[in-house]
DNA sequence: TTGCTTCATCTTTTT
DNA sequence: GATGAAGCAA
């Protein structure tokens, strides 16, 4: 065996890689090498001969995660990882519907639909259906549909009895319709397809019980119930199903996850020991502490400590600014100095809880001139061009594919507006047709486009994909078009960009050829959906992190400034009114403070620009949650202030202190009469405290937490408030 | 049919 | 403040 697999793991990595066959739950606590002990099972399973590398199962969430399991898996053993089972779920899903399409009763070429075609697609379905998008708003529909389906239900097993949930089932029922006459399947559907041919089929499931005798799941506390039911199915009664989680990172209950599910694993599959990793290799003392004290504030966990043989380190810097943008300009003058200090920009993070707020923080760096870049943006295969392009290869793949057809039957502009779509998508209904086939039956403008297909399917016929590729763009118009468009000096810019991108698809053809076995269109489609594609194109320069926590997670830095702490922003406004939002904020919080290796910063501002309006906000609760012996204010600490002071907004004294920041200090707020953590009386929701303060004049709003009726924000002018 | 204007909206997100 | 959808004039 080898013995240097297991070499340089603690007991604890060392019990989990090495447990007998059977299934068991690692409780992996941020930092504590969750991913290495993943691979070393793997590995020790393989080079044990406990199993072949054909009897693995390896699921993921993310295809970068599974992409760093087989690197790391290459690394350890000499075998070809090429024809393993490790992806994504929705990606395993896919390479199983592909083999058995035709029990999962779908084309051979199936494509799948990305969260926008979705969107599009349900939006049709309304329109046919009649359907009021004021009163069923197509995003809520969409999130209907997809949650149904995250919790294996079709519309027909959706309880509905509410005349207003019976209309959402009719759109669901009908969308299904849709999608299956045009032979595309959304992501979700993936999974769900997945399920029920595996549960219908028994021959399929018991071969595919009998092939993966073993199934590891990493970051399990983020599988929805759908995801587990299919994780159960295929392990069976005999198989071993190794999950990897921390319920304490659960953070995307808001997209389905059930952290439940890791309590019924345990009842389930009968796990008797639950193999804690509590030993943390990545951050200093005090910040672990830090999190450990915030984490503990959350009910039913199930209980974990990370500790470190690492001394305490430094204390976590606290630093209150009078606005948002004073707040960024502190921050940029932090990380000045630790760039003098010798730490790289790469190794130093700006987390925030909102997209919205990277704005003011950005500006801030452009004119300090430090590079970052921003993840999490708009990714290579969203992007509008990409998807024109890919939409003429969809349509001449499979020309059902009205969501294809609609995209590009008049880009570029040829004359085919709304009418004569209208008309089109009329004789399609009345015929029960797609729209190709009533397409191919009109005239005029209509079937010269029919004909440009047509054209370019036959033209590149024999040819390989990247020559495929480059002859569509070519030939659709697509080129000239931004080509045309780079002489109107106002998106001059923007259209050199985007002809940049579409050359970059034909690279992206070219190395999806050199890279896969299967080069097939059908492949790299399904390549394009199914892998949106690295943010932007990575490159090495030494450039500052922007991310939202979410982004986050799993990664970590030299240095992290968790920016925007206050209430109602983080945590956010909106979670309060959600069942457990305020627990998921707080494991929120509990992910970003557990990236900071060495140094962490926690800001927050007295007014923040939102929304194009001047917002009063306190300090976040979350501040108040961690120990303040481990804390080292940079700025009079706002218990002392806010708790014995009169007023709230003593400013100036320490803005003369640190100075440097813009020298105004925020407005006094408005509304003069009321000040934040003010009791006041309201007359129908009674006692309560002010927690927030915006606008001024006429459209003055405060916030106020009722005792009883929960946080509400109230307009002066109507509501009738007394001071307590 | 197209291009311009106004208007509402504004957590988090991978596949 | 930025974005996208919807409405309206040319």
């Amino acid at each position: 065996m080898n013995s240097h697999l297991l070499s340089g793991l603690n007991p604890e990595q060392r019990a989990a890689v090495e447990l007998p066959a059977q299934s068991a739950l690692i409780l992996a606590g941020a930092g504590s090498g969750k991913t290495r002990v993943l691979t070393t099972r793997i590995a020790y399973l393989i080079s044990t001969g406990q199993v072949s590398p054909h009897g693995i199962l390896a699921v993921t969430f993310t295809n970068k995660a599974a992409k760093e399991m087989v690197t790391r898996l290459s690394a350890m053993l000499p075998i070809n990882t090429r024809g393993m089972w490790i992806g994504t779920f929705h990606g395993l899903c896919n390479r199983m519907l592909r083999a058995h399409f035709r029990e999962a009763n779908l084309p051979q070429t199936f494509q799948i639909l990305d969260s926008g075609d979705q969107l599009s697609a349900i939006k049709r379905v309304m329109k046919a259906l009649n359907v009021d998008d004021e009163k069923y708003p197509p995003r809520e529909m969409q999130w209907f549909i997809s949650g149904s389906k995250e919790q294996g239900l079709r519309a027909h097993e959706v309880e509905a009895y509410d005349p207003y949930t019976k209309r959402k089932v009719e759109v669901f029922a009908e969308y299904d319709a849709q999608c299956q006459r045009e032979g595309v399947v959304d992501f979700s559907e993936l999974l769900l397809r997945c399920y029920e041919l595996l549960s219908r089929n028994t021959q399929l499931r018991e071969h595919y019980q009998e092939r993966f005798k073993h199934i590891l799941v990493d970051e399990f506390q983020d599988t929805n119930p759908l995801q587990y039911r299919w994780l159960k199915l295929l392990a069976g009664k005999e198989n071993a199903l190794f999950a990897v989680g921390d319920d304490d990172q659960s953070i995307y209950a808001f997209r389905g996850a059930n952290v439940g599910n890791m309590q019924e694993l345990l009842r389930d599959f009968h796990v008797e020991s639950v193999i804690k990793l509590e030993q943390n290799y990545r951050s200093h003392g005090n910040i672990l502490e830090a999190a450990n004290a915030l984490i503990e504030h959350n009910r039913n966990r199930l209980g974990k400590n990370l500790w470190t043989s690492e001394s305490g380190g430094e204390k976590l810097r606290v630093y209150e600014a009078p606005t948002d943008v004073d707040e960024a300009a502190f921050i940029v003058e932090e990380i000045q100095q630790l760039k003098r200090e010798g730490v790289n920009l790469t190794e130093m993070a700006l987390l925030y809880r909102s997209n919205a707020q990277s704005r003011v923080l950005e500006h801030a760096l452009v004119s300090a001139g430090l590079s970052y870049r921003v993840y999490g943006g708009l990714r290579f295969f969203e992007r509008q061009e990409i998807k024109h392009a890919l939409a003429y290869l969809r349509l001449m793949e499979n020309t059902d594919d009205d969501n294809a057809l609609l995209r590009i039957i008049n880009f570029p502009t040829r004359g085919i507006g709304a009418r004569s779509l209208e008309q089109l998508q009329e004789t399609a209904r009345m015929n029960g047709t797609t729209l190709w086939d009533a397409a191919a039956r009109a005239g005029g403008k209509v079937s010269a486009f029919v004909a440009l297909i047509e054209s370019l399917r036959s033209a590149t016929k024999d040819l390989p994909l990247p020559e495929i590729m480059d002859h569509v763009l070519e030939h659709s118009g697509l080129v000239a078009h931004y080509e045309s468009e780079k002489t109107s000096a106002s998106k001059k810019r923007e259209a050199e960009e985007r002809l940049e991108n579409l050359n970059e698809l034909v690279n992206a053809a070219t190395l999806f050829v050199h890279e896969n076995e299967d080069d097939s269109l059908t492949a790299f489609l399904t390549h394009a959906s199914l892998e949106a594609g690295e943010h932007q194109a990575g490159d090495s320069e030494d450039a500052l992190h922007l991310m939202t926590v979410h982004a986050a997670k799993g990664l970590e830095f030299h240095t992290v400034f968790i920016t925007g702490l206050e209430e109602g922003l983080f945590p956010h406004q909106n979670s309060q009114n959600v069942d457990g939002g305020l627990d998921e904020e707080r494991r929120l919080m509990y992910v970003a403070i557990t990236r900071a290796r060495r140094r962490l910063y926690l800001t927050f501002a007295q007014s923040r620009m939102l929304h194009g309006k001047v917002n009063y906000g306190m300090a976040s609760s979350f501040l108040r949650e961690l120990p303040e012996e481990l804390l080292l204010w940079l700025t009079p600490r706002v218990s002392a202030r806010r708790t014995f002071g009169n007023s709230s907004y003593e400013t100036s004294s320490y803005v003369a202190a640190f100075g440097g920041a813009s020298a105004e200090p925020a407005p006094p707020p408005p509304g003069a009469l009321w000040k934040m953590g003010q009791r006041v009386f309201h007359q129908k929701f009674g006692e309560g405290t002010v927690t927030g303060i915006e606008g001024g004049g006429a459209d003055a709003r405060v916030q106020v937490n009722f005792k009883h009726a929960g946080s509400k924000w109230l307009a002066l002018e109507y509501a009738k408030l007394t001071a307590v």
